[in-house]
DNA sequence: AGAAATTTTGGAGGCGTTGCAAAATTTCAG
DNA sequence: CTGAAATTTTGCAACGCCTCCAAAATTTCT
């Protein structure tokens, strides 16, 4: 509270930074958009930009934070008599129903899409992220079952869990890139939902489910 | 066979510079060591070393160039009954139960392991070339179960049997980091994959089989 | 042996990133 | 309001990866 004016300030000039950049990335792609460049479309140094991104990379996913969390946040809120993969599979089914941006369902996420695909350096911060989601799915498997620390179970459904999760996400950024309607990625990525669940193993499907009441 | 003494010249002083620069990442590890460091301890100019190889990174991961393509190749080489799965299963088995360097097991693979954990552009070298090993799955998948161009199956069952793979990997890896025995780490796996195959649906372990005779 | 093809090399430079100390700005105390 | 203290911003130099280019050195071919 004491601190307002300082904080506000350097809130507002790290928003500033990532969203000159984000433009300039989305116009002219991530490797032909220099530091530098960013920096003085900013009216900041370098090294401010240095100050408040440890890296390039995270200038563009400075938007993502709440994406990993979130795999693990729909398995703590499943519902009673539901599983981990139960309610995932639901809460993307929802998403993917409403055509919902946070999935990536809206027109011009395929500029986005492209941006990451021609940046290797995009992708694999990407994958990073993607370890993390799994880091935290496993965390949130092992505290929701109670499993015994050597219990590599926690560990294989999260990859499980995350396979569904990858899978949709790329589904959609593949469909998006190739100039698709959000509506028809939509209808044919419900379809693909169907065709994961029913590949599934039955213990995926029943693990972790939460007790009735 | 015209090109005689300069094709092998050429090989050799490929293979002289991998070799040097992985002795150099062993010991120091693998930021600690610089281009030009290694080019000098190769009696060769740091321009040369880019001639062989595009990246520093590739001066590590010269040798796995058979591991891209194991995977399909056990896929494609399954008997007669049994399916992609089933083989990959099988395979990955007999090499865990012959304890082989193969799969990592053996001593000295943590210094090898060490090296890549600590080295973020490593690590994300092998996210590459575990995405050509994907692909070259579902490829190798199309083409023995002849599936339509819009199936979007053989590469959800590439998903399924690359998470196996992967799997597998990252333990042994993780495992012997931690300074186990490789004859320890080899019966800790076996039951791991029992694990993974209780885990996966039938549709899964029952694709693309092959048929008798 | 000399011409042609290929490999190796040196040099210059761009870019991301870091470290450091000086300057500018903001906060706080009197 | 003023000056000291804390913090942020900046400029500068430097390192390391990597690229481009043209000049040597080497190998192959005639």
């Amino acid at each position: 509270m004491a601190e307002g004016l300082r904080e506000r300030k350097k809130r507002q000039t790290r928003q500033y930074i990532s969203d000159v950049a984000t433009g300039l990335f989305l116009e002219r792609g991530f490797e032909a958009v220099t530091v530098a460049e960013i920096a003085e479309a900013a009216n900041v140094s370098v090294n401010t930009v240095y100050n408040y991104f440890p890296a390039k990379e995270d200038l563009f996913f400075d938007r993502s934070a709440g994406v990993v969390d979130r795999l693990a946040r729909w398995i703590r809120s499943r519902d009673a008599g539901e599983s981990a993969a139960g309610a995932v599979l639901r809460e993307l089914r929802g998403e993917v129903q409403a055509v919902s941006p946070r999935v990536g369902l809206m027109t011009g996420y395929d500029r986005f899409m492209r941006v990451i695909h021609e940046a290797p350096a995009l992708r694999s911060r990407l994958w990073t992220l993607q370890q993390e989601v799994h880091d935290n799915v496993t965390a949130a498997l092992r505290e929701e079952t109670g499993a015994a620390d050597g219990d590599p179970l926690p560990d294989l459904m999260a990859g499980q869990i995350c396979w569904i999760h990858q899978t949709v996400f790329v589904t959609i950024g593949r469909e998006m890139m190739a100039g698709r309607e959000p509506a028809e990625v939509s209808r044919e990525v419900l379809a693909l939902i169907d065709d994961i669940e029913d590949l599934l193993g039955e213990r995926v499907l029943e693990y972790a489910v939460r007790a009735q009441d």
